[in-house]
DNA sequence: AATCAATTTCAAACCGCTTTGGACGCACCA
DNA sequence: TGGTGCGTCCAAAGCGGTTTGAAATTGATT
């Protein structure tokens, strides 16, 4: 069932079906009403493909997820950035399109994108410091978000991010008042902007207090079980173990918090902990009570609002790059209390 | 820079520019090479819209992600799943159209992709009980292959899956040969096909042993860290508790390992636990010596496998729907040992 | 009754590619 | 010499919508 064959049925042109369909104002309300029953009766839907080469337009948004070529992890905290976005795209009738791509053949796949004409806008994923793709991006002429920052570039630009430097600013803050004095940080790769961001913060906060910072008890690595297991692992045998930890996700904090009871220690009073905690749905915080004391900000959330960022920035091309930068919460669990008293080892 | 712009160029018809880029033979090897350098010097891409409306074909596949409506949880296995479709489709250059969607709300999107002719082929994910998807797909012929299976489907379908009722039964063979009598299970929702097949294994294990399965020993939740750890609590608790654990996955398991460790019970010698291992990229299973006994198998070799199936079937529409049933590998990991000696309580 | 503007509808061009059905030139053969 | 077949190339008709510019209809005004 297409146009042509609707309008025929119908006994009108091909025009007028259109622009009833589509609400123009130079058709009558009653034929309006008349073309509409029968798109619904004949379950009628437009051929997408025909109406992007007709208007131009893809009616769709890329999400290009990045692929460090040497580990293939796949950082599962774009399934629920992805979710949001989604969810966002369903309501304006935009299709999601996604590229999985090693991280050393990015620029290939935006150009690509774009020649193709596939889609109408990116949401750029896993900015790094001095990030190579948003001058690739401007120079290409396409509409993008990211989603974080990219310390380094001067360009103005849109992005949505956590306040990733107030809140390790804040965790840590809060784990020296409670007397710890040894706080270790569990980071992400120092190449990815985030990550920068937390340490800065982290930073911040021991120099305010005249701490000078330990490079053992600061570790990069990429956000596995098994990574935060092994530097916690690393830290606790220091001669000068941390009373406690900030990690950057959920998923080094659970290795984390492995190490630490595997030694017999409790969480929440002879170690602390707090963790960023990005709300995704299949690791839960606990539910009433949150297990770790974390900085939250859902990054479903966040999907959400870069999506409909960027459906606007589409749809007003003229505007400023727009900018967004959400607050994480700080959230009391159990694993965070006062400093123990000194262990006499 | 489109063909016609590109031919004018050339001083050649439109006609003979797309047959040579096409590799069509009626154009003659010299006039070939002149378009193809020219096409490379101007990077000529033909654009995707236009070869959709013209060919009939999307050149692309959605993948629809089905979202419990009630708890919103994104099963986080889809995205190494989709990475490895992903690459399957990067070298095919079809583009992957993801919609996550309300699991009540999934019969109007498949319709949708079809009247739409977004895409030219699905691949159903978490397929259920007596599915009713693959009805409805048959129904309006949309190429499909399901990644898993859905028991109660009487007409033949095409999918991949994974033999989940052997590697359970295995693992509980091994369990049992290992002296454990009470073995639990920690399952996901009983509506999923998977969590019925892993069921199944694992009673028949059960039952060729002579061995009556406890209800209490059998749990079927949601796949989150926190499920894992709250039935492991409550079997751990009983008066008679297991000595030795299956779980659904790795997130469960990593709550069950938490609710054992806590109780001051060391794993593999107290308690022996085998998980299954979908070898998700963020959640390693150690890397030489494995954490955890695992029924192993890569969910990512499954992406890319099941999206060459729904190439192939594309491709050749006349075939019988095909059928992939991976072995899981069972690995020796640090979690499993012996039955302990019975504790005197 | 003729004129005019507003309303409603339509024919045709267009988006950028594929593909069908020739056209053209040339060698080959009878 | 004229037909045949082959190798190259092209004009034009789609694909299924949108959109422009004009035509037909209607009602009000003069």
């Amino acid at each position: 069932m297409n146009l042509k064959e609707l309008a025929r049925k119908l006994g009108l042109s091909p025009t007028t079906v259109s622009r009833a369909l589509n609400g123009y104002p130079e058709v009558s309300e009653s034929t309006r009403a008349r073309v509409m029953a029968a798109a619904a009766r004949h379950n009628y839907r437009p051929n997408t493909r025909a109406i992007r080469l007709a208007t131009g337009r893809a009616m769709a948004i890329g999400h290009v997820i990045p692929i460090a070529s040497r580990h293939e992890i796949m950082n599962p905290v774009f399934a629920d950035f992805i979710a949001g976005a989604g969810e966002t795209y369903a309501r304006s009738g935009y299709d999601l399109i996604l590229s999985i791509v090693p991280d050393d053949d990015e620029d290939r796949i935006y150009r690509d994108l774009h020649a193709r004409g596939a889609v109408d806008g990116i949401i750029v994923h896993g900015p790094r410091l001095n990030d190579p793709r948003l001058r690739l991006l401007d120079d290409i002429g396409f509409p993008y978000v990211v989603h974080g920052r990219a310390t380094g570039t001067v360009t103005p630009y849109s992005w949505l991010d956590v306040n990733n430097r107030r809140a390790f600013r804040r965790a840590t803050e809060f784990l020296l008042d409670l007397g710890h004095r040894r706080i270790a940080l569990i980071n992400g790769l120092e190449f990815m902007d985030f990550a920068i961001r937390r340490r800065t913060g982290y930073l911040e906060a021991l120099a305010a207090r005249g701490i000078a910072p330990d490079p053992d008890l600061m570790s990069s690595e990429e956000m596995t079980e098994l990574r935060g297991y092994r530097a916690a692992c690393a830290m606790l045998g220091h001669d000068r173990p941390p009373t406690a930890f900030l990690a950057s996700s959920m998923i080094p904090g659970l290795g984390l918090r492995r190490a630490i009871e595997e030694r017999g220690l409790r969480l929440g009073t002879d170690i602390s902990v707090i963790i960023h905690d990005d709300a995704l749905s299949y690791l839960p915080n606990g539910d009433d009570v949150p297990i770790f004391t974390a900085t939250r900000s859902s990054v479903r959330e966040a999907g959400r609002q870069a999506a409909e960022m960027l459906l606007d920035i589409i749809a007003h091309p003229a505007c400023a790059p727009q900018q967004r930068l959400l607050e994480a919460e700080l959230i009391i669990g159990q694993s965070t209390g006062p400093v123990p008293a000194p262990r006499r080892s």
